[in-house]
DNA sequence: GTCTATATAACGATAGAC
DNA sequence: GTCTATCGTTATATAGAC
């Protein structure tokens, strides 16, 4: 178990490094030449962005409430995207690029399968804590983008799911898991992984920390995937 | 195991018998008078809404979009209901009423904890098969009500996961069940039951039944509950 | 780069004919 | 009970001043 703190410091997160990535990724659409500006207001426009959505939802929010919000005129809003519906799919593709980033890099190879899959679940819970608002927008905001959009985020979902099914066929094989289907089982993980930023206020309420979620996400799959036939006790 | 279709014929759910719930319970608010008429046309009216939202969004369909699915002009859709956003909630608030109603009626009080806790399984995943698009839209949806509404959409959440923890309780005051968090793990397996029709997608792509989908959740919940010191098995 | 002002289209909702 | 026609409002997006 690597803590959430030691995660925290590991990956960089914070909304600069994020709008930078942001920036360099839709240079060419945004019209603003100076980085250090477009930046600046890009976390204006970003953060407003998701707080209004995640309240009443992205199609719900008029680029008025956006300008509001984000302390922008309208005027220079459409300086930093062509319509609304642009920025709804280059908000979502940056979620997908930094999952793949961070999950991938994660994960120690040489480890063996019961301590990757606790990386991967630690690595997956971790950030979506740290990136919360980006995680729900893109589950809650999937349907409102275009049909080729959609298809991508499908095979996104597909692919990290396919991420852990991996972990678990490899420590089927390897005798370190019973005999279990691993593509259901992965997309039931998958669902209680993403239960974490979807509710985030039932567990706040309860006071359940993501550690605390993580170690019991983490002993929950271990306790169901423990082969009885193992000759060595992998974990504990 | 009760099979998915001995389920489906023993609660009665039917478009028309949904729909003549949703005018009793609304009565005073829909301006039609004969029974008749008023649920031919609710049929169309809810199946419409349900299957827009569903596409783009509850609050991206225009009554327009409405209008035309339907088969209905502007003026008679408001002879239904007085506001968009209230539809809204007459949705909302028969999806609640119907699950409270079968869940409760689908568990034998004399049964034991393991037997409730398949019941209860069972009933939510087949439920939520039945009335698919309905489960659908009170969770994409919630975000769009008034506060108040919200507020009974996140009780209605806790009351039915506290159905399942009071089993997981009794299971382990009983002796069936390991001393695990019995708030966590229901809290978990909400979140598996309602993948099931979150994602409908994946689980139809890969040819999963629903029947299947809850062979597997049963088995898993035993296999993570089951109490190696328990004096008899308790299934199998 | 950012603003205000505005063009143009679509929205929710209603009135009155049939 | 359902329709068409239309009201007033609000939306997205842009043009031109500063």
């Amino acid at each position: 178990m690597k803590g959430f703190q030691i995660f925290k410091d590991s990956v960089n997160l914070s909304s600069e490094q994020i709008c930078t990535d942001f920036l360099n990724a839709n240079r060419e659409q945004i019209r603003i030449k100076k980085d250090e500006t477009a930046v600046r207001n890009l976390v204006k426009i970003l953060d407003a962005t998701l707080a209004i959505s995640s309240s009443k939802g992205f199609q719900a929010m008029s680029v008025r409430d956006l300008s509001r919000e984000a302390n922008l005129s309208m005027g220079a809003l459409y300086s930093y995207f062509k319509s609304k519906e642009e920025l709804l799919e280059m908000i979502r593709n940056l979620g997908c690029r930094i999952m793949n980033r961070v999950l991938a890099g994660e994960i120690q190879p040489d480890a063996s399968p019961p301590e990757k899959l606790a990386q991967a679940i630690e690595a997956h819970l971790y950030m979506s804590e740290l990136m919360m608002p980006w995680f729900y927008f893109n589950y809650m905001e999937a349907k409102n983008l275009s049909k080729e959009e959609q298809k991508k985020a499908i095979e996104m979902e597909l692919h990290t799911e396919g991420l852990f099914a991996g972990i678990i066929k490899d420590g089927i094989n390897k005798g370190f898991f019973r005999d279990v289907d691993p593509n259901l089982t992965a997309a039931l993980l998958k669902a209680m992984l993403q239960d974490w930023y979807l509710k985030p206020w039932k567990y706040q309420k309860r006071s359940v920390s993501v550690e605390d979620y993580a170690r019991f996400l983490i002993g929950m799959m271990d306790h169901f995937l423990k082969n009885p036939h193992a000759r060595d006790g992998h974990n504990e």
